[in-house]
DNA sequence: TTCGATGTCGAACACTGTTCTAGCAGGCAG
DNA sequence: CTGCCTGCTAGAACAGTGTTCGACATCGAA
């Protein structure tokens, strides 16, 4: 033994941390969303960039670009990978109506679950293996359900569109919840005071309803919004069917 | 006259293009609210940085901070005055449904009037002054109709939200229209080709239905959203109130 | 005339997504 | 066993971003 090991290397023999080889534990898709997901998760999509994506995998963010290609790419992966956590249940013809309902709280669970998911899922179309998959077994539902395939196929994508613009603005602008438990009805009460001390004059409606803005339990809203839906679509259904 | 005032003044005099005083035409956040709106329209979300608004007003970025404060409080001036430039007609009891959608359908033109506008909605709470002005006309609407005051305030969000919703995947990723004119249904009958090109023994339903991807008249669907929408809100409303 | 207040803006900072390029490691052909 | 080639890693650099700082010019009032 000329020299002991564990010694920390000379400064001037610049021998890089961990060689450009292959590494013990490959990188991967999988492993890359999974660590995307979990920044995601906890720091918001604000915090989410390759170089702290990579650095939460011990590496640089260049070697992220071999297997997802950009972040955009990345962004796809971890949509679809979402998708998948969605089950959907095998078609009760007689109960598609309150099954049509399952899908949807189960959609809006997965958005809430996953921090700002939502604002990435704005503008991609679910083509991905498991968006297929999803929507074939909605679909599944609705046709089982005697819905006629044109009303099914623009009823599905209403129903994303819909739950994705409740979820949007639940979720607020996706503001980081600032240190303890979020104040989630503090707002709405800051909103109703700001309202009620609107001039009457000029705001007459606003003010008589101020109290309205105080209390806003979402799931009653998010069954409001979903009974509106599936109802109107069943009717839609019984009229087109005769 | 000792110099040509017209000469290029010497390279090491370090003249400043405009001095650091006034301008001739001094900035106004209308002014930034209207490039900021013009460059949005042009190029899009992606392309409206400050350095380009500021170029716009032939200035520089750090001149639109006096005036706006940050690149989000300018958002939420261009939010506002897009919410501004949506008229809302007095009250008529008898017609508030149709009026409903009257409001519904206007939303959605100042939407797509504005390339990416609905975007810049996304996490932004409708409190500028324009925007309590529109909702005091909404709710004088839905209150002269009949609505109580509860499902007033909540059918207002439902509905924006909703739109928003729909907006969203109208408009697509907010992706330039590539060259010449926006294929629109080019996109459509790629996407029914490819579900028709899916394994049949994974995807029936799918496979089945791929026709109803390819023709997708999106005006026809907003008025089967607002359909469903406000006639789902005025059974609610005859039913509460007996 | 002097002096703040108001307003302008070049330069710099920290950060982003992305590309370039050098290089290592394992599998395969000779 | 030797050599090479492909799959993969990763540092450095580039152009772009939002934002801050501080020096500076101009205007209205004292």
């Amino acid at each position: 033994m000329a020299t002991t090991p564990d010694l920390p290397p000379p400064p001037w023999q610049r021998v890089p941390q961990r060689p450009g080889g292959r590494r013990r534990d490959p990188l991967t898709q999988e492993a890359i969303v999974d660590a995307a997901l979990k920044v995601l998760d906890a720091e918001g999509l604000d915090g989410l960039s390759m170089r702290r994506v990579a650095e939460e995998l011990d590496t640089g963010a260049a070697s992220l670009y071999w297997h997802v290609g950009s972040k955009d790419g990345l962004l796809d992966l971890i949509f679809d990978r979402v998708i998948s956590e969605q089950e959907v249940p095998d078609p009760e013809p007689e109960r598609w109506r309150e099954q049509l309902k399952e899908v949807a709280r189960t959609m809006r669970e997965a958005i809430l679950r996953h921090r700002d998911v939502v604002r990435i899922s704005i503008g991609r179309v679910p083509m991905g293996p498991h968006a297929l998959e999803y929507s074939e077994r909605v679909l599944a539902i609705l046709r089982a359900g005697g819905v006629p395939d044109q009303l099914a196929v623009v009823g599905l994508h209403l129903l994303t569109s819909v739950i994705n613009g409740f979820t949007i603005d639940e979720t607020g602008q996706g503001g980081e919840p600032p240190e303890g438990q979020p104040p989630i009805d503090e707002i709405a009460r800051a909103a109703r005071d700001y309202v009620a001390a609107l001039p009457l004059d000029r705001f007459p409606n606003m003010v008589e309803v101020a109290d309205q803005f105080a209390f806003s339990d979402q799931n009653e809203r998010f069954e409001l919004l979903i009974d509106l839906f599936v109802e109107g679509l069943a009717s839609r259904v019984d009229a087109e069917r005769g």
